[in-house]
RNA sequence: GGCGACGUAGCCAAGUUGGUUAAGGCAGGGGUCUGCAAAACCCCGAUCGCGGGUUCGAGUCCCGCCGUCGCCUCCA
């Protein structure tokens, strides 16, 4: 089967070819590092974590990439208003966001550069820039001639008018040819700005250039996949391919994916807007897997309203993808019954893969995860058991994973210190239920049902679990 | 103002290169099972923002309108 994916640049889905057969390069777009991530850096970081790992489960090796970016003015700003050095507020900043993703089950890219590793790089590319009459500079700084680039505009679909340059490099404007040209280098304003020594004096990389110089670096002049949220798509991958093919002379990427925003109450979360849910707060809440089925319950390129009613509702979907791996009750091995799970798992894997060869269509491939849930459920009524009922549990489970949902609930129940007291409890209610203590038991079972533990009764017994 | 996206049942949401009964989940109602309950299973809901048009046939194409959102400011 073949992937199909939509392109920003062409705005069509196209059928997916690596420039290597079996190896795909994808280019992510991380974070600035100057405050805590919220869930909508969790968001970008979920769908291109389910990109990578679906390219992997279709045997692809994949060399990823994301970037750091430990050097901007929103981080010089920060370290003076809290007195600190910049280099060790975005470290610490890093050091979280890397927390978040590992709690977030997010694989870890195979790279994860910072733009204070990549200086040299940065430095030969914008020394080609102006060596091949792209850039030039002036008082220190170095500025990309936007004119002389006859695609500019491609990704973004803007015209030049309309694509002045943001306040970002605005600050240099009357030292620009041309007001859309954007900066390259900027010199060192303040001594405590962070600097390097350059062919035109201290300073210190444009916002772009960054991730031109590292995506080259560590993935070559064109890669397969470029990445990261919409709202990138101007001016920053607009720029960046402007900076990378005038100077390689070779498209940047043959695929430019990007997701949709995480809004919250009608407005995109945003640090600046101020209305924002970090992931540290999520998870104190709500485990990863509830977030992961957030994200992948509606398209990625699709805004995502987000409220307590969603994230309820992505909570009960979890339970239910839970329910199909409760334990079997009978111990059938073949038959009719045992036949149709058996279908329904090759159903289901068939239908994921075609759903997730569709540009990544989380939604319709969990609609088909739902549908092996109530085969395996209907199985277990039927008395289905043994090895044909582990594999169809192990066919869920396996594609669960493939989108990065953990579904290690039953485990931590059973590692809980309250464990043997609510077992002790079960028991006592068992006795009672046996000589017809109704009110007894039944007692037991709201009380404990109060804490949070729910019983299930059935012919094989008593079972319980953490709500 | 410029560019772009979206608007499917109470809620989330798939489906939009036009064509059998418009996936799936949550909530709700009825039922089976159960001492009762829970869970599971079965049954029940939308003609697709509004108005035109193209077509034998449109949620799916075209035009207009209304609404929501994003980018054009830092931004995943």
């Amino acid at each position: 089967m073949t992937l199909r994916v939509y392109n920003t640049l062409t705005r069509k889905k196209e059928t997916f070819e690596t420039l290597e057969p079996g190896v795909v390069r994808m280019y992510v777009c991380g974070p600035t590092v100057y405050d805590d991530a919220h869930i909508g850096h969790g968001m970008s970081a979920v769908v291109f974590d389910t990109i990578r790992r679906y390219l992997e489960y279709k045997g692809y090796k994949v060399r990823h990439v994301m970037n750091f970016t430990d050097v901007d003015d929103k981080i010089i700003n920060r370290a003076r208003e809290t007195g600190q050095d910049p280099f060790k507020l975005a470290a610490h900043y890093i050091d979280r966001f890397q927390e978040h993703m590992r709690d977030l089950n997010i694989l870890v890219p195979t790279v994860m550069p910072r733009v204070s590793n990549t200086i040299e790089e940065i430095l030969d590319m914008v020394q080609t820039l102006i060596d091949k009459g792209y850039a030039y500079e002036s008082e220190g700084d170095v500025y990309f001639r936007v004119r002389k680039d006859e695609d500019y505009g491609k990704l973004s679909r803007r015209k030049i008018e309309h694509a002045v340059s943001s306040a970002r490099e605005r600050f240099g404007d009357e030292l620009k040819e041309d007001e859309a040209d954007f900066a390259l280098w900027k010199a060192q304003k303040a001594p405590d700005e962070p600097a390097w020594s350059s062919p035109w004096g201290l300073g210190r990389p444009g916002w772009h250039i960054e991730c031109s110089a590292m995506a080259r670096r560590y993935l070559g002049e064109t890669i397969d996949i470029h990445g990261g949220g919409n709202d990138l798509v101007f001016p920053h991958h607009e720029n960046e391919i402007a900076q990378s093919e005038s100077c390689n002379g070779a498209p940047l990427a043959r695929y430019w994916l990007h997701n949709g925003m995480l809004q919250l109450r009608g407005e995109k979360m945003s640090k600046s807007l101020g209305n924002m849910v970090t992931i540290e707060e999520f998870l104190a809440e709500h485990e990863a897997d509830v977030f992961r089925l957030l994200i992948l319950s509606s398209h990625y390129r699709k805004p995502l309203a987000y409220d307590d009613e969603v994230v309820e509702q992505a909570k009960r979907g979890l339970d239910r993808l839970h329910s199909a791996l409760r334990p079997a009750g009978g111990d059938l091995v073949e038959g009719q019954a045992v036949e149709t799970l058996a279908q329904a798992c090759a159903t289901a894997r068939e239908r994921f893969e075609q759903a997730m060869d569709d540009d990544f269509n989380t939604a319709a491939a969990l609609g088909h995860l739902y549908d092996l849930v109530k085969a395996i459920n209907t199985a277990r009524d039927a008395g289905v058991g043994g090895e044909p009922f582990r594999q169809a549990q192990q066919t869920l489970v396996e594609l669960c994973h493939v989108l990065g949902l953990r579904m290690e609930r039953e485990e931590a129940a059973g590692i809980s210190d309250a464990a043997p007291f609510v077992q002790l409890l079960v028991d006592v209610r068992q006795e009672l239920r046996a000589i017809k203590q109704w009110a007894l038991a039944d007692l037991i079972r709201d009380r404990l049902s109060e804490l949070g533990v729910v019983l299930e009764d059935s012919r094989e017994g008593t079972t319980w679990r953490w709500r």
